[in-house]
DNA sequence: CGACTTCATGGTACCGATACCACCGGGTAT
DNA sequence: ATACCCGGTGGTATCGGTACCATGAAGTCG
């Protein structure tokens, strides 16, 4: 404070009712060790002096931090968005703190950041990149903590991994165009070198190339940090100025798509009818209310309740890699 | 760690180095306190140890957590993402760590976050709500921390704001709307009882409804914590079935302009011959390459930046409101 | 009725860092 | 030469809680 006041520690709580301070600390922490007397006089201290229990002090003496560290690649696109509520909601259940940071999709920012929060003492980690520079894979292999990495199944995975195959479904994305009839089929990606789903979405796109009538990808480079639907609309300039007979555009994400939609409307042509488009993610805007885009649906809330709870389950198994799937959703794009 | 393995101490890297461990503190933290043969021996031995600094025990020694807390109402819709990069970017120059929680839009589930926060001693708190219970309002002054509220000038503020004049901003857009011709203006709102900014842009369109024909006023009410597009293209429904004649519409989001947009659009409507519609916040979609949509610019990242130089210049002034004001911004649908 | 258990509470050591002060050696001012 | 300063270093106390063990009172059982 300002004027030197000092915050109110368990001390003079302790005196004020009367009682130790171990008792302070346990009618906060686990009420039910305390008699309903004793609580009271605790309780009406704390609420008198305004104390509220110092965590920093906990952490170190009970060596649990109560703390969970998160690292997702971007905010600004809230593609994680109903993943970190996930984690918040459930891990908040079990009495643990979600520490979140951004990466914004670079493995430096990644390895100093996991430092940083290493520095937390956090009782497990959560990263939404599978990408790590060395440096930061033996920090992690050496915490000791649980290590989650989320919304892709690496492997081997740095520990665990909760999420979906990518791959396939960026193989799923495009066999849906080849099952509506569509053989020119391009690709729609992303410049972001570190971004792996990103590239093996691509790499299930290519899969399937053999049944296309030509391998066709752009990719177009985002600006650091967002990948907005400017990039959909230009990308998808470049595509048909290349291949002018598109009959359908697989993107790599629901930004994208939008971007190449309101594009496509701008240039009047017919969609789906003359081409069609698909993202990704199934964002708010790709609903049928909005946009209505043809997309791959990630359940990303599921993704974060699951990590929380395997977090709270404690023994994390080592390798283990669970699989919660996607769906195609077919709106009016396609 | 599993198997009983504990977290390297700053002693152990002490022994290593073979100095003491108040050497190894200021070779981290002050290395120019430290002559540079000594800096080697201590960096050699942290590498070899995969040391990272415990915060936690630093924080308890020093009295400075190096965290800030933020409260943001959500992340599901990105309009805070810019900010909350501003804040961290600054920040981080200044060696704390931005401590990240949402609220949902609801004053109960802030005033416990804002125990919690408290709770990891931060060295200030950061607020995206100017709606607090009195509990809340309580801790916050015991806490005696710097307590910044964006996004809105509240009066008083419980001790500082930087944002803008909602309630300006609310007119301006209403303004924008007459003076483009338009006399049949309504206003699709939200039913989300402590979103006090959304209120007072309402209240920024009541304030010009005398040049108005009338005051037309449709609220949705959101689920949970998302106000999706599917909220706008329903108001927009209620709107014209109320007013068939109505010329244009002031959104209280992007996101419900949105909706309404493409609502319109499905009805054959010319946006904007027929029907203008404007938003709120200039996110992503918005942009020309995207939906063109009429709407109010903030900008975000300069009010997280903003926020963490006066945070970090110390000694923020009681009752300091800075307005970094807004833009109206002219796309394709006025 | 005595031994044993359970419950509520307190004392003391300790978690891992940093603040504070002390110390040492060598250079400079007088 | 003595006094003083200063960069570099270390010892010890301390931050505010919790773990662990001890204590005393009340309840249980054969």
């Amino acid at each position: 404070m300002a004027d030197g006041r000092k915050w109110v520690t368990m001390g003079d709580v302790a005196a004020r009712a009367g009682v130790g301070k171990i008792t302070v600390s346990r009618a906060l922490r686990t009420p039910s060790k305390v008699s309903p007397a004793t609580l009271r006089k605790v309780q009406a201290a704390v609420d008198e002096l305004g104390y509220v229990l110092d965590e920093t002090a906990g952490a170190l003496s009970s060596q649990r931090s109560r703390v969970v560290g998160a690292l997702v690649s971007t905010l600004e696109e809230p593609v994680f968005a109903a993943t970190i509520r996930g984690l918040t909601e459930g891990l908040g259940a079990g009495g643990l703190q979600l520490m979140l940071a951004t990466t914004q999709y670079d493995p430096e920012t990644e390895a100093s950041l996991i430092s940083t929060m290493l520095g937390r003492r956090p009782e497990a980690l959560v990263l939404t990149s599978d990408r790590h520079t060395p440096a930061a894979h033996a920090l992690l292999e050496r915490a000791g903590i649980p290590v989650l990495e989320l919304w892709g199944l690496p492997n081997p995975p740095v520990h665990a991994a909760v999420g979906f195959f990518n791959r396939e479904a960026g193989a799923a994305i495009t066999r849906h165009m080849i099952e509506t009839g569509r053989r020119r089929v391009a690709f729609l990606g992303l410049n972001r070198e570190h971004d792996t789903r990103a590239q093996l979405r691509r790499q299930g796109y290519v899969d399937l190339c053999g049944q296309l009538a030509e391998e066709r990808i752009v990719a177009v480079t985002p600006r650091p940090g967002v990948a907005g639907p400017d990039l959909g609309a230009q990308g998808l300039g470049v595509i048909l100025q290349r291949w002018p007979d598109t009959e359908a555009v697989v993107c790599v994400s629901d930004m994208l798509a939008s971007g190449a939609l309101c594009e496509a409307w701008r240039r009047g042509l017919d969609v789906p009818g003359q081409l069609a488009i698909s993202g990704f993610g199934d964002f708010d805007m790709a609903s049928p209310a909005a946009l209505a885009l043809t997309t791959v649906h990630i359940d990303g809330l599921a993704i974060g309740r699951r990590a929380a709870e395997l977090i709270l389950a404690g023994e994390l198994p080592k390798g283990l890699r669970e699989n919660l799937g996607f769906t195609v959703v077919r709106r009016a794009t396609s």
